[in-house]
DNA sequence: GCGACAG
DNA sequence: ATCTTGTCGC
């Protein structure tokens, strides 16, 4: 892999990021969220993508990917490891979502181009990065009550909003991903959240994707 | 030159 | 991300 040749790309698709929401915003009735695991070593990719109804957020529909992993990991190149999978999940969904979760930074990266960015714009649908660790810029401590709020700062430009979605819980990083301002996005976030660190779109990707237990009740004890 | 570094 | 049980704190 040409890492010269990634980062150009980078630029040219970030350059095509739409930073502000659509003249025309209805209420989603169907969120996604979005999130990747991996398997056998890190051999096996695996994407899962969930839809929730809202505002109800009920989960009604979950769908897992799994291909040969294309790329290792390197900080900043995320999406190219990723996309493939989600991609490949996103194409066996029933039906589209009118917002999109992913896990993973939106512009709020050095080249401006997290994996929610790529994504977002590569099924363009409007969407919301969700990070649980900062990847650049510069922030000032938030305070402990839950709910507290600071810019993400880089060169001059906010990225994203840290927030404390939840009390003794470390803060998430809200990002335009594509066709969301970071205002916005941030008022999805918070609309999605249920008591827990993560909003409802996320958390379920993760459950799916992750094979956690909660998931696995779920899904192997219906009905 | 010395750290930092999404998932 | 993943390897992994119990355990400390609210």
């Amino acid at each position: 892999m040409d890492l010269a040749a990634l980062r150009a790309q980078q630029l040219e698709l970030a350059s095509r990021i739409v930073r502000e929401d659509q003249p025309i915003t209805t209420t989603p009735s169907v969120i996604a969220g979005a999130d990747v695991g991996f398997e056998q070593g890190g051999e096996v990719t695996r994407a899962a993508i969930v839809l929730l109804s809202y505002p109800s957020l009920e989960l009604i529909e979950h769908q897992v990917a799994r291909i040969a992993t294309t790329m290792p990991y390197i900080p900043g190149f995320l999406s190219f490891r990723e996309y493939p999978a989600l991609l490949a999940a996103w194409d066996q969904l029933s039906q589209k979502p009118e917002l999109l979760f992913v896990d993973g930074h939106g512009i709020s990266h050095p080249r401006r181009l997290g994996v929610a960015s790529h994504f977002g714009m590569l099924v363009d649908v409007p969407t919301i990065g969700v990070a649980k660790k900062r990847l650049c810029g510069k922030f000032e401590p938030l305070s402990d009550e839950p709910g507290a709020l600071a810019p993400l700062m880089d060169k001059g430009e906010q990225l994203a909003w840290v927030w404390r979605s939840k009390q003794r819980c470390n803060p998430l990083f809200v990002s335009t991903g594509h066709r969301v301002s970071i205002d916005t996005a941030l008022a999805w976030v918070q609309r999605c959240t249920k008591g827990y660190r993560l909003p409802e779109p996320t958390r379920w990707a993760d459950a799916v994707a992750s094979g956690r237990p909660a998931f696995r009740r779920w899904q192997e004890i219906p009905r």
